[in-house]
DNA sequence: TTGAAAGCGCTAACAC
DNA sequence: GTGTTAGCGCTTTCAA
């Protein structure tokens, strides 16, 4: 059995092959009971029109590319899924790099895939933005987590998250509260803790600022460290697994989380979910987000004007935080 | 500017468009200054052989499909990236398919991007045989943690870490142990069932088992329900993430691991790092289970006979598990 | 509404 | 070693 093409149907139903073709990628210019009578033969032969062949001529390859910085990162998964659903649903495939935290690979790996796909979604990407821009120069493209001039972008906004979080660690009595930051390559980091501070001169308590630490469970031990040794009572860390870290470096010292102090998460990772004590913490949109990135690449792709959406994070009050 | 073809180069230099054409698919072919030349021009130019066109004439996609059956399941993130950096090496691409816990859209799923790649890697499908069969006869496919006649698999064979496992709870003193099984149908979930019943029975120590359970969160602590009631001191989980379950339901209980009963995981993924307690757990070889799924694949697709090949996990006790 | 013909950019015989 | 010549399977004018 050779392989089946609009050419063996056409010959089998005596017709040219660009009824063939037509029947598949513009049925409404074929009369209806021939392209029943294609499409028919077609499922019976087990036929698929040949991507790569139609890639060739129409230029569009019916893939998008995800970049990531490091898939290991427990934000990413979620994320990762979001986007191939929303991907498979656009009817389009998904081509997966991970960066391996190398940011000098970035540009490498980015620029490898982009003669295969049609557009890129680019998380959390660490490198400079110039390097970025370079990469992304060459396809449409969408940042998610980091906005960029020029770039269509959608973003997790924490600020008034992280304010209702500094609220409720007033409410509990803090007065004095750390800031552990994170990476200073991160623009997440410095978003959030510049919403941290914002918030922390308005509300009149004493902020120390620590780190930057890195974005890990190890580094969550670290700011542990400065945590226990500072007078703060309660911290604001960068993300979940650094709060992890956190939690857990405070509990070799024998201080234990919320009773001798409080820490904050954010993201809302399944570990948030799953360690003693609970995280509080701030759930991030991450099936929103992955949606509006293939929505807005999509968008890109046909040609559109960059647009930038920000997407509210939401505060979980959970059991990392109590009393001071 | 037009964008440049193996056509533009040769014109440039008058010279055909197969010797360029050559100067990058056999460079062995051309003479020395020629191919220099013609590299040189190309690079100025900025010249990239378009995959697609290539992939036309040769049938060769340089992709590989990588199904997996749940992505935020922690298990998966490493062996993702483990894959993906393989496949770079192998310089390939990876397309992901995440089939988000629904085995059902398992097999569309993967016949969906079968025309898209060389070949499939398929991580832990809980499908049936046939279904899975099915998907793979057109294309060259690779099994992780999981074996069927005919199609080469690499798994994570942990008969010997269980039994040290099941060794050092007896160490311990514990002579009651419960086996809180995973998922019906999951293929990993029979093997560590029998190779713990195996043990126990050789070992003499009374084994109880309850379940099945999810793999998941949840799962776990409603093993732990049934693990609080029984009259074990110790319990084998599914997982790592069942077994977090399982420490966190029975503090729900008031018991604590490890002074009231001891837990143990498998896979050790990041989870059972940054618990408290850290879990004793079975290290999966994460990076070799996906280096080798690349290797064989490659095989596979070179025509070669299917092999299978079953790597050790290794033993990691930590801190959920103690005296009896 | 359909068919004929000309490519998309590349590779692979086959000749020179 | 290099050029010539056919395609790979599909889409897409252009005519009919």
């Amino acid at each position: 059995m050779s392989k089946v093409t609009i050419y063996s149907i056409a010959e089998e139903l005596s017709i040219s092959a660009s009824t063939v073709s037509r029947a598949f990628s513009r049925p409404e210019l074929v009369k209806a009971d021939v392209r029943d009578q294609i499409l028919n033969l077609a499922a019976q032969l087990g036929y698929q029109p040949n991507k790569t062949a139609r890639r060739l001529v129409t230029g569009v390859t019916g893939a998008i590319g995800l970049f990531v910085p490091d898939i290991t990162n427990p934000f990413m998964p979620p994320l990762v899924r979001a986007i191939q659903q929303a991907a498979v649903e656009r009817d389009s495939s998904v081509l997966l790099v991970d960066a391996e935290e190398d940011s000098k690979a970035e540009l490498g790996l980015i620029t490898r895939i982009a003669g295969q796909v049609d557009g890129m979604i680019i998380a959390s990407p660490r490198s400079p933005s110039s390097v970025i821009k370079q990469a992304v120069g060459r396809k449409p493209a969408v940042l998610v987590n980091r906005v960029m001039d020029g770039v269509p972008s959608v973003v997790c906004d924490n600020t008034s998250a992280l304010r209702e979080a500094g609220q409720h660690l007033v409410d509990l009595g803090h007065s004095t509260i750390a800031l552990l930051r994170g990476p200073s390559a991160s623009w997440a980091a410095q978003r959030r803790a510049e919403a941290v501070r914002t918030w922390a001169r308005k509300a009149e308590v004493s902020l120390i600022e620590l780190g930057p630490f890195d974005a890990s469970f190890d580094g969550g031990r670290e700011g542990a460290e400065a945590f226990a040794a500072s007078p703060a009572t309660a911290a604001f860390t960068f993300d979940d697994l650094a709060a992890c870290g956190v939690v857990a470096g405070l509990a070799e010292r024998g201080l234990w989380a919320p009773q001798h102090r409080s820490v904050i998460g954010c993201d809302d990772v399944l570990l948030a979910r799953v360690l003693t004590p609970s995280l509080t913490t701030i759930t991030a949109p991450v099936d929103e987000l992955g949606v509006t990135a293939v929505r807005l690449l999509e968008e890109a792709i046909g040609g559109a004007t960059p647009e930038s959406v920000r997407l509210p994070g939401t505060f979980v009050p959970r059991d990392s935080t109590g009393p001071a």
